[in-house]
DNA sequence: ATTAATGCAAAATCTTTGCACTTTC
DNA sequence: GAAAGTGCAAAGATTTTGCATTAAT
């Protein structure tokens, strides 16, 4: 481990907020490492809110759900719904469409070259189509 | 309108009922003409419920919400997920997709030759691909 | 100092459940 | 009359909000 790194371990997550126009404070910082270094995830505020916790992290719950919202409104995550009552975020914010594996309640990405979707007409007059969201719900064989 | 009619104006909805395995008692009868007679519809609980209430009929909201399940479950009604913390139910059962409007909170369904979907990769062993679900996010031209 | 962010608890939503009462078969 | 369904109100679950306190610039 290098010394810079030792001297400066947020510095990226702290870029990332700042460029975000987010004062990178303490919570942010911890919830931005969680999410937003290493690979992509897809988080619940409720499961987010259990890992600060067993990082000796303080966030209220209140403070997850709060910096969920201002991240995905500054395009550092997406929002995916695909369970009533439940909301899950993506650090994963290119365009990419998800599993969802029915017995596990988990999200996970759809390699792009894996799925080709094709919109055959036009978005009407004054509107258009914002974004096209898929969800390929993948089951037990022999299941419902 | 003939007599036949006049004599039996449920005798559709109780046979889709009895076939589903569901008793037809008044409220089930109630909803099922609003959902499944005509064409189709896109209903929340409380804007089914309301509905009922205008047409002075009495159907408690948990009815409203059991009934909506037990209808889902029997393959009468569709689940769709757009919102979190808000279930639209889909009285179209046929394998088709969804336009929201993201203005209005409404959907509606998309024709099937104007999309065209294609998965190019096999589900994993022991698992298989349930359903394809797509959604088609439609603002209004200049916002996000 | 000024402005923004946090934490808590309380409220707001939407949905489900328990149980006595009613209806259907 | 046995079994299933309903209504109500209460409980659950998830998410949002108001406001006093704390932290960041």
């Amino acid at each position: 481990m290098s010394v810079k790194a030792k001297e400066r371990p947020y510095a990226l997550v702290v870029q990332k907020l700042r460029d975000a126009g987010l004062r990178p404070t303490r919570q942010r910082l911890a919830l931005a490492k969680i999410l937003l270094e290493g690979p992509s995830r897809h988080v619940t505020a409720e499961i987010l809110h259990e890992e600060t916790e067993q990082a000796d992290i303080n966030v209220s719950l209140a403070t997850v759900y709060n910096s969920l919202h201002q991240f995905t409104e500054a395009g550092l995550l997406r929002q995916v719904v695909v369970d009533s009552g439940r909301t899950y975020f993506d650090s994963n914010v290119s365009d990419h469409h998800h599993y969802f594996m029915e017995k596990e309640g988990r999200l996970e990405d759809i390699p792009q070259d894996s799925i080709d979707i094709n919109m055959m007409i036009d978005a009407p007059r004054g509107k258009k189509f914002s974004r096209v969201e898929v969800i390929v719900h993948v089951s037990e064989e022999g299941e419902a």
